[in-house]
RNA sequence: UGGGGCGUCGUCAAGCGGUAAGACACAGGAUUUUGGUUCCUGCAUCCGGAGGUUCGAAUCCUCCCGCCCCAACCA
């Protein structure tokens, strides 16, 4: 199995394991799975979850299964599979050929169902949905058992089998196990463990009208798989009981043991998969791959690297405390990466035209410049100069606040990899709103420091007005105005933030991008990283995301004053 | 309310009876043709609270407080 290299962080999972190891248990194999419902995509949550179960495996020279649990029909679907297999793959991991399926133990299930009622320890019930919840009990009371939990195995075995035979209606019958009505643990009274379901399943199509439940499915394909460890989320705890118990009834052997960690929670948006279908369907978002979205398909559209994502992963820790993370933690993670990797380029976000008055008219030369500046090895690329400019609107200021080095009446200013400039003159319409700047430029700044010895302290990236190509430019912020939008007394949709999408039509980029292909990223200097869309983006017609903006001290200060 | 789980810096998180790692965030400073990067520096005398055991406790015991999960024929 290749896997990616990380840091291998130690949590209470690993040393469950390391202890199970030392007592030699399961012959000192370790065997993990990630088991999602192919019902939604995947998102960062499920990121935490398979760095942590494919790596546990790597780490200890054991196996990584996929696992489709696809149990109820209702919601699952093959896209689904689809795309979790994409997005796995694309975080870098690897299964081999041990892509399995619940619905490929149907059959398995069913006999152990079987099994479970010869023993005298399941049997149909003929309450309805709102009797057995009714029986169940409250957490104070216990539940009363059901009048038909002393059905013959006999009578037990016959019904089954018609309920599997579509003899019965939906909702008329389940499977139950026989536990304890009286147990402090709701889940275990008498749990249901089938239920008869008339609905196409998109992988056994009508063959089964009858459904194993999670609960009797998850443990028995962990065990049939070998599984050793099986990692879960905290939610499952009280059902661990249950886990066991099946375990106990019907495997021989070696047994999977469940072990529960929290689970990922992120600052600013929401990761739940009831919530983000929401979204999707409320078309509140374009789709699952809307690159506002945590899923794994939206991030990766935003231009998010696996890399990061595996390193945001390892940051967070495993632990079974309730947990928040800072979403600047993320973007931390994607920075720190994107900034190694990322070709270095400039782009106007808002363009303001700039003439630099002694500068011939008609004369084009040319600038080679670092691709970034700390690794040589990345090349250069040369870089038209010309008369007319864009600079960014940002980086004129009419009236300056301090501390401000950018361009100003009177002041001069550092075009990256070129001149030094000087302000000379604006032209204004008839709103007042500042259009064209005239500027000349020291001929004896190229590329160097001013012979005077003068200090320029800004620096401002511009482009070429006659070479450089327009772009749309989407700007992404985070989806909700609120920490944890879920913890919030109203509708979640009412924090949704509004600006978490600015689309820039009129935006310039330097020449050398005109072929940019899509998914391929760049920092754009002084402004950020972003990713040529990898679905809206053509020749001729160029879309970038913007990934995640540079750090900015700037704006804390100026923000200050 | 019965059961299960969790409480260590703003956010995560080490710590496993010998006297509070690290990361992010934040605040200073240095270098810089990205107000980026990089580099220094600072940031819990204290571990939800109160008692107790011990030469010694975040770590052990007792009680209390707070938060999360469970009453789907979802997973």
């Amino acid at each position: 199995m290749t896997q990616p290299q990380t840091v291998s962080p130690t949590d209470f999972i690993r040393e469950i394991i390391d202890d199970d190891l030392k007592t030699n248990k399961n012959d000192g194999s370790v065997a993990t799975r990630f088991p999602p419902e192919p019902n939604g995509y995947i998102h960062i949550g499920h990121a935490k979850s398979i760095c942590l179960n494919f790596g546990i495996a790597a780490q200890y020279g054991g196996k990584c299964n996929l696992r489709m649990d696809d149990t109820d029909p209702s919601g699952e679907s093959l896209e689904y599979v689809e795309s979790i297999i994409i997005d796995i793959r694309w975080l870098g991991f690897d299964w081999e050929d041990r892509m399995y399926f619940a619905s490929d133990y149907f059959e398995h299930l069913y006999k152990c169902a079987v099994q479970l009622i010869k023993a005298g320890r399941a049997y149909v019930c003929d309450l309805n949905a709102d009797e057995i919840r009714e029986y169940r009990g409250t957490f104070t009371e216990p539940g009363v058992e059901s009048p038909y939990r002393n059905r013959n195995v006999d009578e037990n075995l016959d019904l089954f089998e018609r309920m599997r035979g579509g003899e019965f209606e939906d909702g008329t019958h389940v499977l139950r196990a026989k536990i304890d009505m009286t147990s402090p643990n709701i889940v275990m009274r008498d749990p249901v463990i089938y239920r008869i379901k008339r609905e196409s399943h998109y992988r056994t199509g009508n063959k089964w009208v009858i459904y194993p439940m999670y609960d009797f499915a998850h443990c028995l394909s962990d065990a049939i798989e070998g599984i050793t460890h099986s990692i879960c989320t905290l939610e499952f705890e009280n059902n661990r009981p249950l886990y066991d118990w099946i375990v106990e009834q019907l495997v021989e052997g070696a047994r999977p043991k469940q072990i529960e960690f929290a689970r990922l929670n992120l600052s600013y948006t929401v990761i739940s998969k009831r919530v983000l279908i929401d979204l999707v369907e409320k078309k509140l978002v374009t789709g699952w791959n809307d690159p506002r979205m945590p899923t794994i398909a939206g991030m990766r559209r935003r231009g998010y690297t696996p890399e990061a994502i595996r390193n945001f992963c390892a940051q967070i820790g495993v632990a079974k405390n309730d947990n928040l993370i800072d979403m600047a933690l993320l973007e931390h993670c994607v920075r720190e990466d994107l900034n190694e990797r990322t070709p270095r380029v400039m782009g106007i976000l808002r363009p303001l035209r700039v003439v630099i008055d002694n500068y011939p008219e008609g004369q084009v030369e040319t600038f080679e410049c670092a691709n970034h500046p700390q690794r040589p090895e990345m090349g250069t690329r040369e870089l038209p100069f010309s008369r007319e400019l864009y600079i960014e609107r940002e980086d004129f200021n009419e009236d300056p606040p301090g501390k401000y080095k950018r361009l100003a009446p009177g002041r001069e200013v550092r075009l990256r990899n070129s001149y030094v400039i000087k302000y000379e003159s604006m032209v204004k319409d008839e709103k007042g709103e500042v259009i064209e700047l005239h500027c000349t430029y020291d001929p004896a700044t190229r590329n160097a420091p001013p012979p005077d010895g003068r200090k320029v302290k800004g620096v401002i990236h511009w482009v070429s007005a006659e070479h450089c190509v327009p772009a749309e430019v989407r700007l992404y912020d985070r989806l909700f105005r609120v920490q944890d939008p879920l913890s919030e007394s109203e509708e979640f949709t009412k924090y949704l933030n509004p600006g978490s999408l600015e689309v820039l039509d009129n935006c310039r980029v330097e020449s050398g991008l005109k072929g940019a292909q899509p998914g391929s990223r760049y920092q754009f200097e002084r402004l950020g990283y972003f990713c040529v869309d990898p679905e809206n983006s053509v020749p001729g017609s160029l879309v970038f995301n913007r990934i995640v903006p540079l750090r900015d001290t700037w704006g804390k200060i100026s923000g200050k004053v």
